[in-house]
DNA sequence: GTGTGTGTAG
DNA sequence: CTACACACAC
């Protein structure tokens, strides 16, 4: 089984994209964060067309969330119910066995900023909601852009990220409180001292110069990390024309 | 000799289209308005490098207007020097014996309002400005345009367009007093039963539905009228991607 | 509808 | 650098 993650910056504008990375690629499963289009706007047809069933929690112009599956969608809930708050960051389906959590994880701006406690906050609601999925379902699969790079190899330039929003130790120990609930960093996982980057900022040829960092995971609960077999970053899909500033990433389980 | 007039609406985003029109259609003078574009903002190289000598008079975001020619430019003006207004409508070159004025005139918005009051205020001083002009070159070419269809034959529903701007009894007789300097409106001259529109409204598919009105000209003081031999619109390039709203209208004189 | 500027967000 | 909203012009 293929499930992948992949902030597209606007659907809108990365309809093409995704629909021309899902064919080439196959995946099972992808989650969309960032589609930047109201919940009537969602382009579900165009999914349907080409085999996938689709879910989505969708907001005009900031975040919003998508489940794309082959297999029907069930049990489809979104946002986190304690936080109550109008973003759009949270869908989660249940496909066969396995429950899904796609997630658009706050940005947080710069580490001390009103976003900042914004952020811990949204992640303490996250961890709890984590708890409460993960004693529910055994198979729990949670992905996302996490706006969070959790170790020094996942930093082209760690020490000028040091203590920076994305690369903070407080936003590192957030991710590590959610690892302790049971899930693992499955990229981390296979490859624990190699760099991925999974984002490259549009500015200064960031993407051509290779300087990124990873920020999108896929985090499995303890039953499933078994079956995992591999996890790939897909590079070239930043390289295309009018790309997203994130590329996909997909994790294949036996 | 070929000379042509185009509103290219950006030569930001038309600079493409401008080069593609020129070496198509090889004329020796172009006439370009709305360049929005500030005046050290200009591609000159781009049009040095294909053979085009180039004087400009730029203003960021509005109006701006050019004058492209294979031969040198001379005694360059801009602006009508009476009217004291920081819009950049006017630039005049002298190529050869030729006096060429590219104006790109005003819109009016609605009739009554208070731009149709400058608008009138504005042609009262092209027509002075212009009776000068004429006075001390017999050979001048008036060209760009003039926000004005000058019979109902220029326009697609003259009845629904009656009374309105772009078409009131007070806009064509502004333009009306222009001719009475000695100058003929080429088209017109050549074709007056014959409808040719040069602009096509960006909304409701006008251009598909060819409802267009006839508001760029091209016109010549006596002494060029004999050696007047057609006048044509090239519509196609209103159908190219991302157009200008305006098509090019090229003159050719013995 | 298309363009531009400003502001916000990432 | 890219995307969006809004305002304005045509």
């Amino acid at each position: 089984m293929k499930i992948a993650t992949w902030n597209v910056n606007s659907l809108n504008v990365r309809l093409p994209h995704t629909l021309r990375w899902l064919q080439e690629n196959q995946p099972d499963i992808l989650a969309l964060q960032e589609l930047k289009l109201d919940q009537d706007k969602f382009p579900e047809t165009e999914f349907t067309r080409i085999g996938y069933h689709a879910a989505w929690n969708g907001q005009k112009t900031y975040n919003g969330v998508a489940i794309l599956s082959r297999q029907p969608l069930e049990q489809v809930t979104i946002d986190i119910p304690e936080l109550n708050e109008p973003q759009k960051r949270i869908i989660a389906a249940s496909i066969n066995d396995i429950r899904i959590i796609c997630a658009y994880c706050v940005n947080g701006e710069a580490v001390g900023s009103e976003k900042f406690a914004y952020k811990e906050r949204w992640f303490a609601a996250l961890n709890a909601y984590m708890r409460s999925e993960l004693a529910q379902h055994p198979k729990t699969i949670l992905l996302g852009d996490f706006n969070i790079a959790p170790h020094d190899i996942d930093v082209y330039d760690p020490k000028k990220w040091q203590d920076k929003v994305l690369c903070s130790p407080q936003e590192r120990s957030w991710f590590q409180q959610l690892l302790q609930l049971g899930l693992t960093d499955s990229l981390h996982h296979l490859y624990p001292d190699s760099a991925h980057y999974t984002w490259w900022d549009y500015r200064m040829n960031m993407f051509k110069r290779k300087l990124g960092l990873r920020i999108d995971h896929i985090l499995l609960s303890q039953s499933l990390l078994p079956a995992l077999r591999e996890v790939q970053v897909d590079s070239t899909a930043r390289g295309w024309e009018r790309p997203s500033d994130h590329a996909p990433v997909m994790a294949t389980l036996a």
